[in-house]
DNA sequence: TATTATATACAAACAAGAATGTATGTAAAC
DNA sequence: GTTTACATACATTCTTGTTTGTATATAATA
């Protein structure tokens, strides 16, 4: 046997990456060996010390698949600016975009809830962690702009300046990831996850003013 | 040597939990062993043993030195009703005296870095993860009974229901405690937590009416 | 109170199994 | 013919849990 074409081969790897995310959903990353995973690839060690360096950088693989593109993308549809759509309703189309796509894409999902609850931020895994964090100052940013054209528009509320939304908005968000991802069986958070996400933009526009005595 | 007093015995238990908490901090505690732990509290890993059934066992005596007071902490201070204070200072006092502690109690910051990023929820420690989605529950129904008595004496925005404000609080709050921890250098999210936890609330806040064309 | 028995609080040694990385072998693609 | 894409075998290191040993605090007893 052996000796695939390169076509086979960039299977094997990526069927060597589908195990690793398996194996690190049910075991965490520290638990999970490269035994274990060649086992679920049905492959040996070899084919996985062939194709990957150490368990460190198949992390990395599996990051480079969906932790970065879910993020990019975010930042993408925040950046852009239309006139047919108002920012508030882009923000909120932008949150729920993303927990939309948590919902359908099982391997976004799966490498979610590793990198969140399945993985020890030392060493080799530390830098990961100011990657993340840097991209999420990024986000913040882009939510900031947003706002500011929101202002603009009259369609705020006066009470914070769009800088403050923003990083509230952030860790509004950020709490909202961490929660969904725990909330395995939906019963308190995904179920409702985009009802949150209305609320907390709501709380944002600007109230048409209510004559305060009528009714 | 040995056989110490139970005064002796129980201050060499106490070395052996500061011990994992500093070795836990540093190498995650999957990567943690029993030998790392025992050098680091100057005794061996017979003491360990004669004190602990295992590692599992030390994560869990760590949490409830630190984890579980925190939340007994917060819970009370909002379960308070008294007269004198209004029910969203309330909410933002036990944010910010919370944020506080995290501040000023180097063991509990410790504690909370080691259960928020350098430990893997499965096996054993997935049943953790549940237990603080509980009490996260708990808090959240206490904040909602303070946005309805804030509400009770109109001092609420009417955009939202005190059910949807308390959640998006806890989402919030949640957030800004993962940020908090994983900024370690406090540049982007220690240094104004407090700014934070205000702004947040002062969102709620029923505005006085701003006369609209004046200024 | 003195003596003895027993349980305590560890240290040290041991045994066994994992896990890792590397080295070697090999058949087929190129 | 050479390189690729693995499988297999090997050596080493790490960890763990258990077992054994032991000095002494403490309780029991006389």
């Amino acid at each position: 046997m052996v000796r695939k074409t390169k076509e086979d081969a960039e299977l094997t790897r990526q069927r060597i990456i589908d195990a690793a995310r398996a194996v690190f959903l049910t075991r965490g990353v520290s638990r999970s060996t490269l035994e274990h995973i060649a086992l679920e690839a049905e492959v040996t060690r070899g084919a996985v010390y062939w194709h990957f360096k150490n368990k460190t950088d198949i992390f990395y693989a599996l990051r480079d698949r969906a932790f970065l593109p879910l993020i990019d993308r975010m930042y993408d549809t925040l950046a852009i600016q239309s006139d047919d759509i108002d920012p508030l309703t882009q923000i909120e189309n932008s949150l729920c975009d993303t927990i939309n796509e948590l919902n359908e894409n099982t391997e976004m999902r799966q490498i979610y809830e590793i990198m969140m609850i399945k993985c020890e931020y030392v060493d080799e895994f530390a830098t990961v962690l100011q990657q993340i964090l840097s991209n999420c100052s990024n986000i913040t940013e882009k939510i900031q702009l947003a706002y500011e054209r929101a202002n603009e528009q009259g369609m705020l509320t006066p009470t914070l300046t769009p800088h403050a939304l923003a990083l509230d908005t952030h860790l509004f968000f950020s709490g909202l990831l961490h929660m969904w991802v725990k909330d395995a069986d939906g019963s308190r958070f995904r179920h409702q996850a985009k009802t949150l996400i209305q609320s907390h933009i709501n709380l944002r526009r600007l109230q048409a003013k209510i004559p305060s005595s009528k009714y």
